[in-house]
DNA sequence: CTAGTGATTCCCT
DNA sequence: GGGAATCACTAGC
């Protein structure tokens, strides 16, 4: 059984368009990475729209560094951070190029190469937990900071790409405040998700913590 | 189910 | 030096 057929990535021009429009167009559809053990395919299920201008929870919001270069370059292209001292997120960066804005792809459903995610993922209870949540969907895909930079929209023999398929029904689609962001970044309602679907991660607002003496 | 906390490294002030 | 677009684990309801 063939989950992904047709391997048509999305067009550039697809994210060149404000990042708020691209946000809930891209729930549904289909993430597919190419590793040399095998591929694995996920269906988006969150994510959360980061606009670079104006918008204190985006990692642009202070200008250019060598960290956030990607997200000022062109669109259709992966972001990846690596945060916490542990973990890998991945965004996919929006246009204009020179704005910065980015989506952060927070949760999906494997629908092919689940069982290369599981040996990824060993703390997963269940297949729904492989994904469920940013560091887990990158950790799941095998994507850390190699794939910075990586060109989505390419065709060929290509490690990680957004194929076009189809987007997750405008009935379906929710949305609410931003998981995990503090500060005046919080107030916005730019996390997307599919109603009801099981591999959405549970909201978690924003902890300060205080450090370890 | 929710809430709290340790882990661990990099980035920016 | 302080905190981070998080996760795993624990306690308690």
């Amino acid at each position: 059984m063939i989950a992904t057929p047709d391997r048509t990535p999305l067009p550039r021009n697809f994210f060149d368009r404000p990042v708020l429009e691209v946000a809930p167009d891209l729930l549904g559809r289909i993430l597919l990475r190419t590793t040399p053990d095998g591929p694995i395919a996920l269906r988006l299920t969150e994510v959360e729209a980061y606009d670079g201008q104006n918008d204190p929870g985006s990692h642009a919001f202070r200008g250019r560094t060598t960290r956030n270069e990607v997200m000022f370059g062109a669109p259709g292209h992966v972001y990846v951070y690596f945060t916490y001292g542990m973990w890998f997120c991945m965004n996919l960066v929006c246009g204009p190029e020179g704005r910065a804005s980015a989506v952060l792809l927070r949760a999906g459903e494997i629908i092919e190469g689940a069982e290369l995610a599981r040996t990824r993922r060993l703390s997963a209870r269940n297949d729904k937990e492989l994904a469920k949540g940013p560091a887990r969907l990158a950790t799941a895909l095998g994507v850390d900071r190699a794939l910075n930079g990586t060109d989505a929209c390419a065709t060929g023999d290509t490690p990680l790409r957004i194929l076009a398929g189809t987007r997750a029904p405008s009935d379906q689609v929710r949305n609410g405040p931003r998981t995990g962001v503090s500060g005046e970044g919080a107030v916005h309602p730019w996390r997307y998700w599919v109603d009801n679907d099981p591999t959405v991660s549970p909201y978690r607002a924003h902890m300060p913590r205080r450090r370890r003496s």
